[in-house]
RNA sequence: GCGGGAGUGGCGGAAUUGGCAGACGCGCUAGGUUGAGGGCCUAGUGAAGGCAACUUCAUGGGGGUUCAAAUCCCCCCUUCCGCACCA
């Protein structure tokens, strides 16, 4: 064995060992419980980042550790490898995309590797593959059979910077692309939409199965992107034309109170509605107006609406009254039916509006044991109370009068119960051409015609003209792309030239790494049903809307393509927290790379370009722009990727922000080189040490220094296998095992043939073969290296864990403090099975105690077995 | 505005069916080893007071429940995240 740690040898060496072996390829094997673990895989951009480590370091740890404890395990790695990036370097760099990706994806994996990840390469995917992206387009054409897909001309958000269209989802704060921050712009086009509203309801009740095993924000979220809100939808006739105006309430209990109409100004009926030339061209320049106001300021609270008069009035149907029919920009287009009944008295919103524009305000709601006065008061009472003005329904509470007046709307034909969402259907064309083609044909006698399944896959052109001044989707330039026969009648056609949102392929690949290779279906229903669902998924938070709810979506409508059986896609969820490093900022030259940062040692740092002082910021998540990053290669060529990995464990819980700290690095090398000096100190001592286990009279049970081992090591054993089994607090785990290695340190090791040699020699190697087995799931290279070393012929990669006995691990005695009145003033060493009556007998002798009780009496001696015991005196 | 998370030494973080606050690591201090430095080893390290045994204070702030509160309840502050006229 070699004094130095080499870990550089080490892992390459157990990297070719595990491949050689083929230790992490998994199959469907029935006498094993499964469990899938899954990480979100990544985006090829050609370089990890410490995020990526992370994730998948965690990952790693739950894979190995199942792998260990007798399941079977698949851990699978691919590529969502389709995208803007690829584009934009072909544009700037002159790189075709499939090329760069390509490339990209190669040295991706070769530094996944060099992490030693266990992975099982063998089901690798890459979404940009033609294998792999026929069958989004065969799921595709399912899900136009099924009517779950659809075309359709709608305000969709539009992307200058990317040149494409974005979903909702993908669009933040109201009006920001998700992925470049650029505004977005609405307008109005034709696109492929899914219908993800036809699943709002069990995406939503669904969420019980998912209620403890995901993280709540993450289901709150969804929650409130899906926004179901149950109402009714009402009937109002026009005035002095034919037509009704429906709008949506939640509140059909104001009915009577609804004194005016408000519609939104992209609504179509609005131009329809002016009842002069005049006013016709008012309503115009102010739809205008609102089209071109930015949306937060169009939304946001606080800023009075503006509001203009149709000219035109409808009938509230259960009062007769005529009320005015305005529009407004606090209306939504794309919500309910795009229009309002206003209710001023009860609806703050309303109510403003109607103080701006002088409307009446009627109140038919009262509160309890009070009245409001529509003259003087200042806000709307929104909540329940008792009908007045309201006909029939005069005295009812307001609750009641929410479902008795919806039956009475119903009976009468002017309306019915309904639940609306805020989700709205899933945009997916996009205007780009590095994604997947969707498979239809336009044909100008047939039609729109679906790509017959036996012709996908649709490939996408090769030679294509990136010349970004073009303008436009690059694949509408690709003559030989674009024009095609169409397949029913034969006759000249053109393809489709959108592609589909990347999210459609990272919506089922979980699935695909279940049959990879499949080419006759998308995957074997059986296979899919063995490993589905995925047991423990592992990935950013900010996918919580995205991502994840597309995937539940579409696996939904795989389940009812008679893919799986599964509900759910992903059983659990963790979401791990950022890679956060301080930010550098010279007040002159911005954020600074760590090279341009002199540190003076006392806390302050100076700007290498301009010698001024240096700020250091508070910690952020690591970006490019901060300049605050840093690279994973160095550290695997410094430290190795034992250390990178454990120190991603360590310094946090993986679902907390983790804060990077070279020295916090250099902590964990030095623990793991601890570990390995240990082992070679005392390689006489463990020799052999894997090949058998330690009989249990070998220990014999009259040394302390043994026993104390003995048991550290059996507590331990418990609490680092606890620690998988619920939390995932892989840092508490290791800061035991660093315990253990403290205990090995500060106890002396008797020469060969001392009478304390043999207990003291067994409880050693014992603590050491936990430790190799406890840790092999954060640094998996040296544990296998000294596993190797010591006698191992098998691999700790698959198992067994080890076991613990209660028995052993509990304390015989221990260190009880003694409170008087609460507060600790002595520690009585006990027997651990100790009575409560006799600590309390211990007690009440002891000279300390009797010290502080000395002129008071005791009123109660409080005793907590194991734990502690209270004297309360007066 | 609504909803959710967080707030513990110089730093990252332990400890929550209420029961020894600060495990483990970083940093710092001292000693040892070394020609020096680094590395490694040992000890110390929440604050204040005291020669000391020890005492007092301390988990964002203020109240409360309890023999006992970082943990439970109420009010407030700070911060991060999500949603934001959704009818």
């Amino acid at each position: 064995m070699n004094e130095l740690y080499s870990f550089h040898d080490i892992e390459e060496r157990w990297q070719a060992e595990w491949e050689r072996q083929a230790v992490f390829q998994c199959h469907e094997r029935v006498d094993r419980p499964k469990f899938y673990c899954l990480e979100m895989f990544p985006y090829p951009s050609g370089k990890l980042h410490m995020g990526h480590v992370r994730n998948y370091a965690i990952g790693d740890a739950i894979a190995r550790f199942k792998l260990m404890n007798g399941y079977s395990v698949m851990h699978p790695m691919g590529w969502d490898a389709f995208g803007l990036p690829a584009e934009n370097a072909a544009i700037e760099r002159n790189v075709h995309p499939a090329t760069w990706t390509m490339a990209n994806i190669d040295a991706m994996r070769k530094q996944f590797k060099r992490l030693g990840y266990a992975f099982d390469w063998s089901r690798e995917v890459a979404t940009c593959h033609p294998e792999y992206y026929r069958w989004c387009q065969w799921l595709f054409l399912k899900m136009l059979e099924k009517g779950i897909a659809c075309r359709k001309r709608t305000e969709v958000n539009w992307c200058g910077t990317c040149r494409t269209v974005l979903a909702n989802e993908q669009v933040e704060s109201g009006n920001v692309c998700w992925r470049c921050g650029q505004t977005v712009e609405n307008r109005e086009m034709d696109g492929w939409f899914l219908k993800i509203t036809d699943y709002a309801e069990e995406l939503l009740n669904d969420h019980a199965l998912l209620e403890g095993h995901w993280p709540e924000r993450v289901l709150t979220m969804q929650k409130n992107w899906i926004g179901r809100s149950e109402g009714a939808y009402v009937d109002f006739p026009l005035v002095g034309k034919d037509g009704k105006i429906r709008v949506f309430t939640t509140r059909p209990d104001t009915l009577y109170g609804a004194t005016f109409m408000v519609l939104a100004p992209e609504n179509p009926l609005v131009m329809t509605l002016a009842d002069s030339e005049e006013r016709c061209a008012m309503l115009r320049a102010f739809a205008e107006k609102s089209r071109q106001t930015d949306v937060i300021e169009r939304t946001a609270t606080g800023i009075p609406k503006e509001g203009c008069f149709t000219g035109t009035y409808a009938v509230n149907p259960l009062t007769g009254e005529d009320i005015p029919i305005w529009v407004s920009d606090f209306v939504l287009w794309g919500y309910g039916t795009g229009a309002i009944m206003s209710v001023p008295a009860h609806d703050q919103r309303d109510f403003e509006f109607a103080r701006k524009y002088a409307l009446p305000i009627r109140i038919v709601i009262a509160p309890e044991g009070c009245d409001l006065d529509s003259e003087s008061m200042e806000s709307a009472f929104e909540a329940v109370g008792k009908m007045i003005n309201s006909g029939p329904f005069t005295g009812m509470s307001s609750d009641a009068g929410i479902g008795a007046i919806t039956r009475y709307i119903e009976e009468k034909g002017i309306g019915c119960r309904a639940v609306t969402y805020r989700l709205r259907d899933w945009g997916i064309s996009r205007q780009r051409y590095w994604g997947t083609p969707i498979p239809i044909v336009h044909c100008e006698r047939c039609g729109m015609v679906p790509v017959p399944e036996d012709q996908l896959p649709v490939r996408l052109p090769d030679n294509i003209d990136f010349d970004w001044s073009l303008g436009g989707n690059p694949l509408s330039r690709v003559e030989s792309f674009v024009s095609t026969r169409c397949p029913i009648c034969g006759g000249p056609a053109r393809r489709e030239t959108d592609t589909m949102d990347t999210f459609i392929d990272s919506s089922w690949y979980y699935s695909r790494y279940c049959d990879p290779r499949n080419t006759r279906e998308i995957v074997d229903p059986d296979k899919n049903n063995y490993w589905i669902p995925v047991d423990q998924y592992i990935g950013g938070i900010e996918h919580a809307v995205m991502h994840l709810l597309y995937a539940r979506f579409i696996h939904k409508v795989m389940r009812d393509l008679g893919y799986g059986r599964s509900p759910e896609p992903f059983a659990r969820l963790l979401t791990q927290g950022m890679v956060c490093l301080e930010v550098m900022r010279c007040p002159r030259d911005g954020y600074l790379y760590p090279e341009d940062v002199i540190d003076n040692g006392d806390g302050s740092y100076t700007c290498r370009i301009c010698n001024g002082p240096v700020i250091a910021g508070r910690s952020e998540k690591m970006s490019k722009s901060k300049r605050n990053t840093r690279d994973p290669n160095d550290y695997i060529d410094r430290f190795g990727a034992d250390t990178i990995r454990m120190f991603s464990l360590f310094a946090a819980p993986p679902q907390k922000d983790l804060d990077w700290s070279d020295s916090g690095v250099e902590g964990v090398f030095r623990f793991l080189k601890r570990i390995w000096r240990f082992v070679f100190d005392h390689r006489g001592l463990l020799e052999g040490l894997a090949s058998g286990p330690i009989a249990a009279e070998d220990f014999g049970n009259d040394h302390a220094g043994a026993e104390v081992i003995h048991r550290k090591t059996h507590q331990t054993i418990k609490r680092v296998t606890e620690d998988f089994d619920g939390r995932y607090h892989f840092n508490t785990s290791i800061s035991a095992c660093m315990e253990i290695v403290n205990l090995l340190y500060s106890t002396p090791i008797p020469e060969e043939g001392a009478a304390d040699y043999q207990p003291i020699r067994c409880a050693v190697r014992e603590a050491v073969y936990a430790l190799l087995h406890m840790l092999n799931p954060f640094a998996p290279h040296m544990m296998e290296e000294l596993w190797h070393e010591l006698g191992g012929t098998s691999l700790l990669a698959q198992g067994p864990w080890v076991t613990w006995d209660d028995a052993i691990a509990a304390e015989q005695s221990i260190e009880m403090p003694v409170q008087i009145n609460g507060k600790i003033r002595v520690r009585l060493t006990v027997s651990a099975d100790a009575t409560p009556e006799e600590l309390e007998t211990r007690v009440r002798q002891d000279e300390t105690v009797a010290r502080w009780v000395e002129g008071k009496t005791i009123r109660q001696v409080i005793v907590v077995p194991q734990r502690l015991i209270n004297v309360v005196i007066k």
